[in-house]
DNA sequence: AGAAACGTTGACGCAACGGCAGGGTCAAGT
DNA sequence: ACTTGACCCTGCCGTTGCGTCAACGTTTCT
């Protein structure tokens, strides 16, 4: 047989049977006088085995081991791997699509591909066209992707609805062009410090180097003055924690 | 923030961060004096956002894609589909898995994953040392493989338990070293011939290429004298088919 | 001052082939 | 005799999503 009647034969491309050669999967047959490749029946035999055991899902090194022990030893342990793998691999998947079809219920955007708990949050929070809060929002889509902020959403619930919290959003919104040594930051910042539930404030990672470089981004965000309100509040948290941490 | 504090923050690698860069889905940021680059914030959301989609199995190129047009109009096309792709492997890993769990069940050897019909008749076969009988089981899980054989199997059972079937593999055994003149040669392929069933003669693919090389490379396989009580029965079973064609 | 732990670019490796380039070979038809 | 078409050959690049060096500069800690 020529390698495209073995191909068709045992239904693989010849382009395989060549991959397999070349690998050392498969030996290379005898040669015509023409330089074609010579195959007989037990290598389509072979070939054969060869494609049940790929269609199982085993790689192609794993059949060379389970061809190379004549006992069918190894091919037992091997099954039973491959089998304990695609279990994991079929539980993945199955979470996957558990997570795409709870997306696709409700109203999809690119921002809200985030957790239920988040996508809640969210829903519960007013619309508002504040710069601020817009960008509080996507803070918290950050933390939800990183998994610290699933414990702290009930906490923050009441503030989503509080109209409070909102009046703090439009005073550091009316910051945005505010020089730094404008009135309204001292006694914003100590107004945002005190909203800030203990809940929250315990939940926040405090330290390591990670959040040292992620504070100065966040403050590299933010407007000079805004940014001096967001300083003074994290410096009021931070004694906040190492007050009671203290006492 | 340099790369690997963003890389810690969303929870993926600096080289993935990179290998982004290098494919224009995440934009280089800018760099400080020393060359490190320096990520804001606004990456950081990006990146995270990146990191969603490409966990619910979306391709990079899909992601640009999603990312690209803000509205998400484009974002439920594509979740649509890939839910339908997952639907699709997760049925292929189920499928292997119950034929694994159909192998894992009964005695495993390299030769026997094949399947279930072939394996019951197979094992109804007596054993046998007959060389003759291995190679043609080794023909039966070649044509099982290929998917003709499925439909022959029924044919075949009462001639597995046929003491008189075992005793033409002797007969064909014996001619191992045998001239081509031998006078057992006639008389056998006659009695080879007329053991076929017809419905075994009917579901063998006679014509075609493939076959020919395939019936070439098959008497290559046996000894001088048992090829041309080979060839003699299939000259046999042809002039079967062609008579009841015309007949 | 030296080591550890970062950062930089660049290139290869992976699994299992598909596809193409740039040839040679063979049987059949014109 | 020539051409067409269907084969065959070797060899190399592309795929996916990064991991893993290599060889080097920077920052930081001790």
């Amino acid at each position: 047989m020529r390698i495209g009647e073995i191909a068709a034969l045992v239904g693989v491309t010849s382009r395989a049977i060549r991959h397999y050669h070349h690998i050392g999967l498969l030996p290379e047959p005898g040669r015509r006088a023409n330089g074609y490749r010579a195959y007989s029946v037990r290598d389509a035999v072979v070939l054969a085995r060869i494609r049940r055991l790929t269609e199982l899902g085993l790689g192609l090194d794993e059949v060379r081991d389970v061809l190379a022990d004549d006992a069918g030893r190894e091919l037992v342990e091997v099954l039973v791997e491959l089998d304990a793998d695609l279990a994991r691999q079929e539980n993945e998947i199955r979470e996957r699509r558990r997570r795409l079809a709870r997306l696709l219920d409700g109203p999809v955007s690119a921002e809200e591909v985030v957790s239920p708990a988040l996508a809640e949050l969210l829903g519960t929070a007013p619309a508002t066209d504040s710069p601020m809060a817009a960008k509080d929002r996507e803070h918290l889509v950050l933390l939800d992707t990183t998994g610290v902020g699933s414990e702290v959403y009930a906490a923050l619930r009441p503030l989503a609805e509080d109209p409070a919290v909102h009046a703090l959003y439009e005073r550091l919104d009316a910051l945005a062009a505010a020089p730094l040594d404008d009135p309204r930051i001292v006694p914003l910042a100590a107004d945002m410090a005190a909203a800030v539930p203990d809940e929250v404030l315990a939940a926040i990672p405090s330290g390591g180097p990670v959040m040292t470089g992620f504070g100065q981004a966040l403050l590299d965000d933010y407007a000079p003055a805004q940014a001096e309100v967001v300083r003074r509040v994290m410096a009021a948290l931070a004694a906040r924690v190492a007050g009671r941490g203290t006492g």
